[in-house]
DNA sequence: ATAGATGCAAATATTTTGCCGCCAG
DNA sequence: CTGGCGGCAAAATATTTGCATCTAT
């Protein structure tokens, strides 16, 4: 290959970098699936989240907007979400707790790198995990449909 | 680089290929903590399983070889080996519910790959991904201690 | 001897299910 | 109008905590 570095790394404490606003709730109208009053607050709170949300979080957040939503819907939608591909789950390395958080997904993959001791996370591309990606398909005979890595370390502040 | 292509993928469904028998038996001693008759079951089937396990599986497995071991004591246990940076903990992109799994902390990270359809876990090492952390670790300035990658896809035989 | 580990019971946390009334299309 | 959706309550699952007792060193 190449002798240039692979500098392809742009981070961001921004969440949804390539979200469209609305874009989540034009994809289950295009898809044909009921818009509820609920469903699109749920929406729009996902959209527009500036760091990963859990459940109870998410619940906060819509209620906030309209306090006509129960947990159990929060779950009901986080539900089709994921099964339709909308959306991803991860545990960040279960930092806080068990708990799972979601994002909108994104139209590139990213890796989530986590401080262990701060607790930050930031999110990166890189075009040497797109390699990787696609090796492993050649290598393996996989269609890969998701990813998710997670990696936690120590940041240049919390250095020990 | 060199032209010929990057093959490093080892796989293989055995989940310790990197494990001496008793290794986190003797690190615990080195380490100069206390080693309880429970401890020493639980470390033994950490160190021989061949797929991943949750608590619950731990629990039964080890009850199978003694029988005088509570819940809790697995939990307590895995606890202190996460600490200890002795284990990894996985949960498998979800593929079989919220539980979470765990394995002996191998030599060479390794990335988990999973097909959704059968639910079949591969783990591979790569070079690249190697690289890949090398890479993050110069571009965010960042001590990188633990990684988890879950890679999800159809698998040969289940591609649709 | 004693700091630390375990067992048991109960608490917490998170997510799921059953059922019925409601509303988006 | 009506089939999918949401609310409520309760269940299921997973993990943690308090405390008395035991045990590895």
């Amino acid at each position: 290959m190449s002798p240039r570095p692979q500098r392809r790394i742009s981070s961001g404490e921004r969440i949804n970098a390539y979200e469209k606003r609305g874009r989540l709730q034009a994809e289950l109208g295009r898809r044909g699936i009921r818009l509820t009053r609920q469903r699109r607050v749920l929406l729009r709170v996902m959209e527009t989240a500036r760091r990963h949300l859990d459940a109870h979080d998410l619940l906060r957040r819509a209620k906030r907007i309209d306090p006509r939503i129960d947990r159990v819907t929060v779950y009901r939608t986080i539900d089709l979400l994921k099964r339709l591909g909308l959306i991803d789950e991860l545990d960040l390395l279960h930092l806080r707790g068990d708990r799972h958080f979601y994002e909108s997904h994104a139209a590139r993959d990213h890796i989530h790198i986590a401080c262990l001791r701060c607790g930050k996370v930031r999110e990166v591309e890189s075009r040497l995990f797109e390699s990787l990606k696609r090796q492993i398909e050649r290598d393996l005979h996989m269609k890969i449909t998701t990813t998710r890595t997670e990696i936690g370390g120590y940041c240049d502040a919390c250095r020990p």
